[in-house]
DNA sequence: TTATAAAGCAAACAGTCGTTTGTTTTTATT
DNA sequence: AATAAAAACAAACGACTGTTTGCTTTATAA
């Protein structure tokens, strides 16, 4: 098959593209940042860009995807080390909202940017974003509850939570993220095993 | 005091761009709706929006303020039928769901164009934001709740979960905007007040 | 050292943006 | 019917948008 010949370049300036794609997307919002802005941040002309990605929306689904993988990457790691279903979906919840609220940018822009803004890209973006929903799906799935219980409900309230804590959390030393997912999940853990 | 000597025309179209204007903005979000947009969907010339408003964030901040209006109104006519704390908080849920999901367009405007991304306007946006979450705040205070409990988590957790739901609810006669709304509740109430 | 591909520059393209200005039409009041 | 204000038109402004093109620089592999 036809692949390059030569490797990239040891100083590839690809990386601090998609940094500073990401941080003013999740800054400004995918319209509202414009490929100058990005060429400017990354210190280049703007048409340059053009030789990493053939549009603005490509480079939007590339920080997209790597958002979804280090969100993913993280919540995977966490829930391996615990074999109990309630400290499985507490860990998961605690590396959520620390890979949104710690690890910044990228996994940010996946809970900002909303399909429907890029609607070429769109159909991408929803399938990144279900293969990832389906983690905690899974989660919830294993929790021993009362049969009554709306485990889809559970899920929703939990994962909206979380991602709308990006509009009103500070950083603060105190309250941190692991402290807060602890909270919501001691909120709903108690009233469903007690 | 000096104001205007003769009424506004009753064929006012003044209601009209609004409503366009939080169709629109709520679709494309606030950076991707441009002033055009909205004045063919009045059938207007763009420059005749200016006699209404003088700058787009100010046609902004009037569609904003009419949301926070609705919710705000719908709410309090809500709880005003109920005296128990937790039927309160209850019926505010199932209002504050039904403004987002069924009312349209401007109480999810609200929900989704965020201060930060119109610079100029954005104390006025948190100002309204900020009047409406004391509200729920007071109903959360009024619960009757063992004393270790994190009154300001459950209600971040809760009007978390609320606002997320734009996201993934789908108007699909089963699973009401009132059914979600009471299902939430009943997960954080039986944890409670058992 | 030389060829070759990767990466970036320089400059422009056509189109869109929010907004302004001067003028005209339309309506309500007298 | 005359007048004055409300509302919209018509046309353009400069700035900014995503993107393309042809050319040059730079690092790597032979």
């Amino acid at each position: 098959m036809s692949q390059s010949l030569r490797a990239p370049r040891s100083d590839n300036r690809l990386p601090q593209i998609l940094d500073e794609a990401a941080r003013l997307f999740r800054e400004k919002g995918y319209a509202a940042t414009s490929m100058r802005d990005i060429a400017a941040a990354v210190d280049m002309l703007p048409g340059s860009l053009y030789y990493h990605f053939a549009a603005k929306e490509d480079l939007l689904v590339a920080v997209y995807e790597e958002g979804v993988r280090l969100i993913t990457e993280k919540v995977h790691g966490a829930i391996a080390r615990q074999t109990d279903p309630w400290q499985r979906l507490e860990a998961a919840a605690v590396a959520h909202l620390e890979a949104l609220l710690k690890t910044g940018d990228y996994a940010l822009v996946v809970i900002r940017v909303l399909p429907q803004d890029v609607p070429r890209a769109a159909a991408r973006l929803v399938k990144l974003r279900d293969s990832y929903d389906a983690l905690f799906a899974e989660l919830v799935a294993a929790l021993p509850l009362p049969p009554e219980t709306d485990r889809q409900s559970l899920r929703l309230l939990l994962l909206g939570a979380l991602n709308w804590s990006q509009h009103w959390y500070r950083d603060s030393g105190r309250n941190t993220p692991r402290a807060i997912a602890r909270s919501f999940l001691r909120l709903l853990r108690e009233a469903q095993q007690s």
